[in-house]
DNA sequence: TATGAATGAGGGTTCATTCAT
DNA sequence: CATGAATGAACCCTCATTCAT
């Protein structure tokens, strides 16, 4: 009875049905594979460099064969984009969901709480500070992160987008300030965390957020009397 | 006597002798030789980027044989440390020069004009403009820059501490500042004139030189009334 | 007394005295590589064939670095040209001397003596001729063989010129007689060497004269009567 | 009882079983199958070279999942003997069918009849020659073209047999005559039609035709006078 | 000082073959 | 029968570095 349940079943779903079971199981399988090589070409890249992770390296310790790796990516710059995107998407969303939770209500405010979170993000991984302030330009940042709706949801240019216009105040160029504060606050991040120089970060913070604020105030549009 | 004489002639052109007596020829022979590895290598770095460029391309290219590179510089990345030091040396040598023949009178205008005139430099040279940015920064300007009087003369280091020197406006965090401005230059420039993002550099200009004098005067000391 | 005389060569040759000994020394070293090399790969080739031959195989055989083989060669292949060339060569250039020593006087005689002699040749080692008929074809029979003056004297093309001036009888194209001669036998030896098909070579032999004498016959001028 | 019923059964079904009961839909499929592998191969064997042919592609570009070549070859050199076989004896087959259509004599014309053919087949196909000609040698001849009644029928032994039979002229050895022919012939056309070497093929034929009839004549068998 | 032949570890990449689905 | 993800051996080639001359 029991088999010819199964039978049933089996017979119904047809080429399809097992095509989507298998399918199921291959495409988890997938997954896991290609997982499992971005993590440890993370690990791997901000522990060794780049130059000196080899594909058999990454391989070997994602636990799968080297040939494995040629199925999922180009090589291992490619292999790399992907994970500068992912992982600056993840700081820029932990940010914000954090952002969220407050209610500070100008947008100079929230800029600088974003900027002080990311801050606190970076000095706790000063690994992946260094991983993304190396290869995130603000071309990578604009294709990559705008872009990377593929994987993560809640979009960064959305938010973006929502923060400027819930705004009271007007800016001149949002973007070329978004820019300038973006380049200022990685090299900031970069040469202070990883180096304490000119200052550490704690020392440089005040100077950053108030370059920052200055930066933005600049840039405002007073409005005309009326 | 046969034997004498030969040996007397051989320690006059011996390794010693020929350093001492010949300077004018061996000597002159070496910085040729170095120069000709430096300038071949820059050359071949911008143009095929570091990671191509093989010490064998810069022998060969140079005219010189491929051990003889060894003389000189300990490997690529040692070469290409000096030439980042040369080239960004003279990039502040330049402007400097030119500062010098203007009568501005606050540090917030000489500086902008410094800042002009380096865009100015990167503007006509991009390909000296990405060879600098992707390899300098704040630590390497340091080291490197400041303490580059090897080879030049008038040391940046002293033209930096004269400005401020000279100036009526006192700063809160004058490295800070110099930094945090560096900083920002650098990455205006890298994006702005060679991709255009978001903004060409003269259009961001203005946006740019607000920025730093918003910075500037953010930390300037307001004199206490006395 | 001996170590002056030493010291005063070493002096009197000076920079050229040293690098004409060194290149001595060097060249020929340099030549025994090569030929390792060569040698090395021609046994690999015919043994495994050129598909199953690594160039690691070579290297190690003729006991020089893999490296080493990149010094003298472009890939396998550019070696195999030039054994080609070099064994091609030998066969032919073997054949001519023993057909000095006859007094034979025509050209049919001649022709079909080297015919015999070249047979003999491949009769006694069939690795050699699998390899030259394997890859031999009249393209590079003509390219490479009369062109292969850079190693070898007493140049084929020159002999075979002479061959046809001191002929009493003349030829429609002396050029397509050589070219199809050259093709049958090349065919024949192979098969008929090879693999006793359609004949062993002894059985053979008797058609394949008789074929290329008819050949020729029928390319033969007539001198018209005068 | 219950064994031999199945064994029965068994070989029933079995590989010839399939075959003849499912033949409508399933055989159909495979022989789809197959024949896109063979004319892709063919394709992608003559436009890039075996070497340069790997099994991914020419099952990707059939159409067919990679596991699936293996259900009908055993590798691509076994896929090429088999494509060897079938073209080359198209050729034949193509010209034999024209000589059909004449009424020519004698076994000479008869034999150039086909030669003429045969070179006009290559001309207008090339690519075909080259295939042909770089693969085809005359132990293949004999073992694929000769036992090559599997795929189609007029086999070429019967017409070669019978071409012999209805000639009124006896020759010494037929198989070494055809054999010399043939080995001639696809030497000719080779460097002829693909490199123009020695001659273009127009230009060689009547050398070539020559050739051909003289090889024959002179092996005549003159009947004895009675 | 200067040379450049020699090295050989190690990298990236390919691809025939297998096998679970 | 058909699939195609996974494998991993094997290969080619580069190139920094050494060292005898």
């Amino acid at each position: 009875m029991n088999r010819v349940h199964i039978r049933t079943e089996y017979t119904q779903s047809g080429k399809r049905g097992i095509t989507v079971k298998a399918n199921g199981k291959t495409a988890a399988n997938k997954k896991l594979k290609k997982d499992a090589l971005l993590n440890t070409a993370f690990e791997l890249y901000t522990r060794e460099g780049i130059q000196n992770t080899t594909i058999s390296n990454i391989a070997e310790k994602a636990g799968v064969a080297k040939g494995t790796f040629y199925l999922y990516f180009k090589d291992k710059y490619d292999l790399r984009n992907r994970l500068i995107a992912r992982k600056a998407s993840q700081v820029f969303m932990l940010a914000d969901r954090s952002l969220q939770e407050t209610d500070l209500e100008t947008l100079e405010d929230r800029i600088v709480f974003l900027a002080d979170h990311i801050i606190s993000q970076f000095s706790r991984d000063p690994v992946l500070l260094r991983f993304i302030s190396k290869n995130l330009s603000w071309g990578i940042f604009k294709s990559q992160i705008l872009a990377a709706g593929d994987e993560d949801d809640g979009s960064l240019p959305a938010i973006i987008e929502e923060a400027f216009r819930s705004s009271k105040v007007r800016y001149k160029n949002p973007e070329v300030m978004i820019f300038m504060i973006i380049e200022l606050l990685s090299s900031c991040c970069y040469s202070s965390i990883l180096y304490q120089d000119p200052l550490p970060i704690e020392a440089l913070k005040p100077y950053l957020f108030d370059s920052i604020r200055s930066i933005m105030r600049q840039q405002e549009i007073i409005p005309t009397a009326e």
